[in-house]
DNA sequence: AATAGAAGTAACCGTTGAAATTACAACAGA
DNA sequence: TCTGTTGTAATTTCAACGGTTACTTCTATT
């Protein structure tokens, strides 16, 4: 099972504002094109990262504005952003264990701790990661092509 | 999006084949009342430790055992052996992004290292817990029950 | 004020994968 | 041979994702 795309779109999203947005503006038709998707799709997940706080979208004249430095956005809070619900758990369980079963009604809380340290660990390497990274490797990527 | 329970159904199947094993067979069945599911998933999931060689089973007569120590079984290895596909990757990217788009054409290049590490983190600490721990916390579990 | 460009959003579709279920074939031990 | 159990195919239901159309809302510009 593979978290959604919307997460690295999120993120080709990013590269694309801080890439092109002092040039020229960046729409949705535009980032779809770049992308090869749907604008549908991409004011969807623009209106995720809006939701949480990382941007500002400009109504009819179009635009996206992160809203703090690019060295204060994480991958991990456009993951959290674009791709998980509300209390939600990377793993999950099988509903309803047997309470009769001793290992049915203990199992839940034995692995709970041990989960989500597992979860942990993929969330704190995701803070390892900014937007500004992203932006800096992809100019030093650019700047090679010639 | 979240890890499919397959991943937790295999641990509880270890925990009730360490728990249970000597006394009684586990057969399907059993494991299905204990888990609270059909039969049939409980065998494909265990199809799935037989194939990547973590268990054997006995059929006709029923029974499971772990084809190594316990402490050689990590959640990384049961993971794999249920939840994921030869070669897939946790994170996926948008298909065929614009080649034409500076940004478009290197952004699997520039992320590509970024999301393996951060799937490594994850990985790295599934190696960390055996179902030995497993089945020791379970009896921990069970002996405080009274 | 009217217009044009763009975001916001509802509604619907097709595909995929998970979990469940039924049914039956294959196998091993008594 | 009979019985219990695994192996597996076929089918169903459901949810999520990605895609698409169509329309409304908003804002800058003319």
């Amino acid at each position: 099972m593979q978290i959604s795309s919307r997460f690295t779109v999120a993120l080709h999203i990013f590269s694309c504002v801080d890439t092109f947005g002092d040039e020229h503006k960046v729409t949705s038709d535009f980032l779809a094109s770049s992308i090869n998707t749907n604008p549908v799709i991409i004011r969807r997940i623009l209106g995720q990262l809006k939701k949480a706080g990382l941007i500002e979208i400009a109504r009819g004249t179009g635009g996206i504005t992160p809203t703090r430095p690019l060295s204060e956005i994480t991958f991990y809070d456009v993951y959290k952003a674009v791709d998980s619900i509300e209390d939600e758990k990377l793993f999950h369980f099988h509903e309803n264990p047997n309470p009769e079963c001793p290992v049915g009604r203990n199992i839940h809380n034995l692995l709970n701790d041990k989960l989500d340290a597992i979860q942990k660990a993929m969330e704190d390497e995701m803070r390892g990661y900014t937007i500004e990274d992203l932006h800096k490797g992809m100019e030093s990527l650019l700047a090679k092509e010639t």
